[in-house]
DNA sequence: ATCGTTGCAAATGGTTTGCATTGGC
DNA sequence: GCCAATGCAAACCATTTGCAACGAT
């Protein structure tokens, strides 16, 4: 039973949230919290399947579910109907290509968004800046 | 039959852009081409109705795809499955209230995002800064 | 008469739910 | 033995599509 980084690092993430180990959970959160892509709940399952093939698609919707409702994870949506999944769960702004749809992170710090104090009326929870475009 | 303002407005834009004007079609335009609002196709159609208790479904979605296709609306996902159509198609910035889902505009000049530059690869297209909170 | 538009209903795609089974503790 | 987690299938919701009927030109 070869278990890797990613799975006992899961494990113990699982473990400290009080959440029940089971193999489906120790492979999806080994997967989906150690990748820096935004996947999508089938992709996570396409993803999983190739390890343990058994898993339904219940319980990978589930278990994402589960992981965000204890804030190891986020939950963007983004673009066109694709909820996405992300580990990053500090605050952060996205970037979206245009050709490949692939999501990524820009740090915190990379962007500055000035002029939010004048928004009149509003207390500001949140907020990022989505950008869009291609690599090149 | 009384033509509102807003349905003469309507009919006026539709026939400058080489849309075959029928009841339906006027009717949903006359409502998103002058709304504040951001609203879902259901509540598009839920609003038409009540003027043309006829109107389909498909008909409504079809009719706000032909309109984001001629670029008289935007179409943003911003939250949760909502796709929303936007009568604003100059670049702005939006307001989500946390408590009541409501999005709002915020004029493109009101927030500055400064860094871009300083994204390496890439070539920006568009961004927007969404900004999530409660009105007080 | 033709072509575009409509309404209906069925299909789709992503996500959730119900339920009986299985497996930890 | 009990409760939680799983797999399967059915249900669901928003959106799209196929198709026959209709209406405007």
């Amino acid at each position: 039973m070869p278990s890797t980084v990613a799975e006992r690092l899961a494990q113990r993430i699982l473990q400290d949230h009080h959440i029940q180990v089971s193999p489906p959970r120790l492979a999806i959160a080994a997967y989906v919290l150690a990748t820096d892509d935004h996947p999508s709940a089938d992709q996570v399952w396409e993803r999983v399947k190739a390890e343990l093939p058994g898993v339904s698609r219940a319980t990978v919707y589930n278990t994402l579910n589960l992981l965000v409702e204890k804030s190891l994870l986020c939950e963007h949506v983004l673009a066109e109907g694709r909820r996405v999944y992300d580990a990053n769960t500090e605050r952060h702004h996205h970037f979206i290509d245009e050709r490949t749809g692939r999501i990524e992170n820009i740090p915190w710090g990379q962007l500055k968004v000035s002029g939010l104090e004048g928004l009149g009326g509003v207390k500001v929870s949140d907020y990022q800046v989505v950008v869009r475009g291609r690599r090149i």
